[in-house]
DNA sequence: CTTATCGGTTTGTCCGACAAAGCTAGATTT
DNA sequence: AAATCTAGCTTTGTCGGACAAACCGATAAG
């Protein structure tokens, strides 16, 4: 064999992945627009000269890459990745990279203090209708842990989305999957804590509504760093996500 | 048909998505690690009691989704997801959202900024040195707009990886594979462009050496904003990545 | 010790088939 | 004529079996 090979790896795509990638493309430069269809498993048998078992696999590489999808009728049309299935697989990442909640927490600190910035500046008044609803509802079950977490997520994405800015909606959504569902055990582990989260929720969305940046930004911190207290009282910020849910979240939903 | 059915559509996933969660299920709670082998297929064929095609449209999700691999003899194994490959997924989605360089400026600065206030505290000897040796080879090829591009995109990352924070690494990546590849034509459109980004590096390393945060913060925004105003002399901010990358960087290339 | 050879596995692909669910259009009822 | 029903066609999800190419391991030959 020469030292330096005459020939590089050829390299021959599955034609699974060669189906996958020639329809992205399509995608991807915009001659397939989200909503169209792109036609029956036959058609693209017969399209791709290939077997129905080859497309098949093409078809769930780009559906799990969120790419195409089904309609109700399970036809295969294009369609706009949604944040949020992408951000599930994000967040499974980190929880298998044993993140701890200390470098959550930071960046979520980081990414909803940009988040009300940005909502500061540019919410339009269906941005603050939308989280007025959201408060109002939070305020009627300040009692129940588990709906007010659920609504405290909800305030935290409609303020993301408040900002007008959807890099940051989508930056901070892998982090919010993870960090948010805690919420429920530390409002029901610490008295009043139902109470202060709609209290800073009400002034977050006051300072929204005033424009007012500094008082924005000032009650996000608090509010998070109240969260951070509350954490602090029922697990340590430097174990594992993995280690914390296994033993508390799961545990507390059996 | 009564007004109110009685019974609500029970949902059969099907046959290929529960093989696709039940390996999944195994490999996020740790009852297979990464590195282990998941068998055959045909292993897998005997295990679900299903078809082998079943079986591999289910490989084929899981492997798109990161959890699972092939081994250089094409052998399945568990396996972390890595963040680029997901974050590529992002991007392209970021793409297809038509957002603009605006949002990407807009989260950018705020990731950059807190990947560097880790960075000054916590960064180890190690990260110092890449950051020192990237800052050498940047130095070397000043001249060389996309050489100085490749390496400026490698501090950035360098500095977030010394912010030993993965999930801030991992939240700034998506906008970063936009965000840095238009260094490029930046540098070359600038006249002293590759010096003020050398410039820049060296002070940014240095704050993080010293233990600076105000320094390193300066710097960073210093930095970015430099990019800015480059950015605006050649395009608008507000118009969507696709179309600048279509007009410029693509165009570039051919 | 290296090279060559040869089964046995495993993957990638193909073919053909069928039940269940959805859609369509003609037939039937009101 | 409009609404409803029904039967047939289409499409998807799944299955069984098949085969070539690549890979692995071990054994035989140089």
């Amino acid at each position: 064999m020469p030292a330096t090979p005459l020939f590089r790896r050829i390299d021959v795509a599955p034609a699974y992945q060669k189906v996958a990638d020639a329809i992205e493309r399509e995608i991807v430069n915009g001659r397939i627009k989200p909503g169209e269809p792109i036609g029956t498993e036959q058609q693209l048998v017969e399209q791709f000269g290939v077997n129905r078992s080859t497309v098949r696999e093409g078809i769930r590489v780009l559906e799990e890459g969120g790419l195409i999808r089904r309609d109700s009728s399970r036809r295969l049309q294009a369609c706009l990745p949604r944040y949020n299935k992408l951000a599930t697989r994000l967040s499974r990442a980190l929880i298998l990279h044993e993140v701890t909640f200390r470098e959550l927490f930071e960046t979520s600190m980081t990414l909803e203090v940009a988040s009300v910035e940005g909502a500061v500046e540019r919410a339009t008044d269906d941005n603050i209708a939308e989280l007025a609803g959201n408060l109002e509802r939070s305020a009627a079950v300040v009692g129940n842990p588990a709906d007010l977490a659920e609504l405290d997520a909800e305030f935290h994405l409609l303020m993301a989305k408040a900002s007008q800015n959807r890099v940051l909606q989508l930056a901070r959504e892998p982090a919010a999957q993870l960090f948010f569902p805690t919420t429920e055990m530390i409002v029901g582990g610490v008295p009043e804590g139902g109470a202060r989260l709609v209290e800073a929720h009400r002034h977050i969305l006051d300072a929204i509504t005033r424009r007012d940046k500094e008082a924005g930004v000032l009650w996000t911190r608090r509010h998070l760093q109240d969260w951070r207290r509350g954490f602090e009282k029922i697990a340590s910020l430097d174990r594992s996500v993995e280690h914390t849910y296994m033993e508390h979240v799961y545990a507390a939903r059996q």
